[in-house]
RNA sequence: GGAGAGGUUCCCGAGUGGCCAAAGGGAGCAGACUGUAAAUCUGCCGGCGCUGCCUUCGGAGGUUCGAAUCCUCCCCUCUCCA
């Protein structure tokens, strides 16, 4: 077991903030001396099963914990998951059925062990205890809090300010949340920025109910491609765990620079040394961000995927963008083709490459469009019947046969 | 229950009888540049073989030569009062 000062520096990395840093440093000393592991949780939404790297910057520090020896407790909220988390614009959910929710849980299962180690993971699910508080047992957990302290969270406040609707099941979640912590007797509860609120909550309710409170390791929500706002699956700008080699590999390699530190601090699995030897060779310009970046790209690809998977997606992705070649693989379009001949911005609408002809021509005239590696700038040009290579933009390729 | 505000193209948002396929911004796409990216510049951004035609402005009718704009009914969202 590594001492406790190393633990605490491996835990710091990349959260935004840790609290409290000295009460953690305690339980780190005081589980080493005892040689008592502590009891880690981090909660997940029941009905986003389609895990991505923002969700994985809590996997990554779960797995920490792990490494270092203690025991991480993966809550999958199936109860609370009912309220949803108080956002303004989610509406009470509908419960998910009992069949829903563990099918969820083996989605979840299948992507959480790319990363965490299965044997050392505890799933839980909240229902387990949720579902059977009696009224009597609510009203004493709502006792516990103040419609005062309530209104301190970011987004009632200002919900309650600008008159906006809160419904009264919405107080619950914190608090449900919090209960957890008791229940579970957790020392260490890991979020992102998004649940301080209820991180807090957890360490007011063990306090009320005679427990030790405990530390959190709030991390930061990872940005997504377009590095402003964060990941989300809704907005379009995340990197499914998921998805295949080529298409991580090409996301990871359109993120910013700037993004490139935050991804490599959170997600990256090099040290903490050669993290900072890295971020200082690249100020100093000994180290070419394309370089890092590829670098980057090739582990993450290699952690899900494998190895021979990354070193070929790297290999297509520099034959398209640094060869402006063709993919090794591209769609093959059959195209009922009874005309002598058609003209192009027909071909490739029926293909699919564009959506429209308009579309089509604009591209063309725009310089865009190439058949048979063959720049095509006349947007009245009609193709005889036959076979055609079609390349619309950088990515988009499709083979047209005719049938 | 009473009073009021509003629903516009992917999003925000202007437009209150013809000059409107609808300003502006964002997102997106393409070209140039580059490191693959960012930033910047340029172009595009409803459909159609396209100097024109067709379909859009919550829904259905109506007035008018002409409606996103006016009228009627309906649906939805939000606020205030109780």
């Amino acid at each position: 077991m590594l001492s406790p000062e190393k633990q605490f520096e491996i835990i710091k990395r990349g959260a935004v903030e840790i609290l409290l840093e000295k009460e953690l440093l305690y339980k780190l000393e005081k589980s080493f001396k005892e040689n008592r592991p502590l009891k880690i949780k981090a909660g997940f939404d029941p009905t986003a099963p389609d895990i991505h790297l923002g969700h994985t910057v809590l996997l990554e520090k779960m797995r920490q914990f792990q490494e270092l020896g203690h025991e991480v407790i993966f809550l999958i909220g199936d109860f609370t998951g009912m309220i949803g988390d108080p956002t303004g614009k989610s509406e009470t959910r509908k419960p998910l059925t009992r069949e829903e929710v563990l099918k969820n849980a083996e989605t979840y299962k299948e992507q959480i062990f790319k990363i965490l180690a299965p044997e050392k993971t505890i799933i839980k699910f909240n229902s387990e205890w949720l579902m059977n508080l009696t009224a009597m047992d609510i009203i004493r957990l709502q006792a516990k809090q103040t419609v005062a302290r309530m209104l301190e969270r970011e987004d009632f406040k200002q919900r309650f300010a600008s008159h906006s609707s809160i419904g009264m099941h919405e107080f619950m979640y914190p608090l449900f949340q919090g209960y957890d912590s008791v229940v579970l007797n957790i020392d260490v509860e890991l979020g992102g920025t998004d649940q301080r609120f209820n991180l807090l909550m957890g360490r007011e309710l063990q306090q009320e109910y005679g427990q030790e409170p405990q530390s959190l390791v709030i991390m930061p929500l990872l940005e997504g491609l377009d590095g402003v706002k964060k990941m989300s699956k809704s907005l379009g700008n995340y990197i499914g765990i998921s998805e295949p080699p080529k298409d991580m590999y090409g996301k990871l390699m359109s993120i910013s620079d700037e993004l490139m530190i935050k991804y490599y601090e959170l997600l990256s699995h090099i040290s903490i040394k050669e993290f900072n030897d890295l971020k200082e060779g690249l100020k100093s310009g000994n180290i070419h961000p394309k370089k890092a970046k590829e670098n980057l790209a090739m582990e993450i690809v290699e952690r899900y995927w494998g190895k021979e998977a990354a070193i070929h997606a790297k290999k297509e992705f520099d034959h398209i963008f640094k060869e402006k070649g063709v993919p090794d693989e591209i769609p093959v379009f059959e195209l009922q083709w009874d005309e002598e001949e058609m003209w192009l911005p027909k071909i490739m609408k029926l293909s699919g490459i564009t959506p429209s002809t308009g579309e089509a021509m604009r591209l063309i005239k725009q310089g865009a469009v190439s058949v048979d590696e063959q720049k095509i700038t006349d947007h009245q040009k009609g193709f005889k019947r036959g076979n055609y290579l079609i390349k619309a933009g950088k990515r988009k390729f499709v083979k047209v046969v005719a049938k």
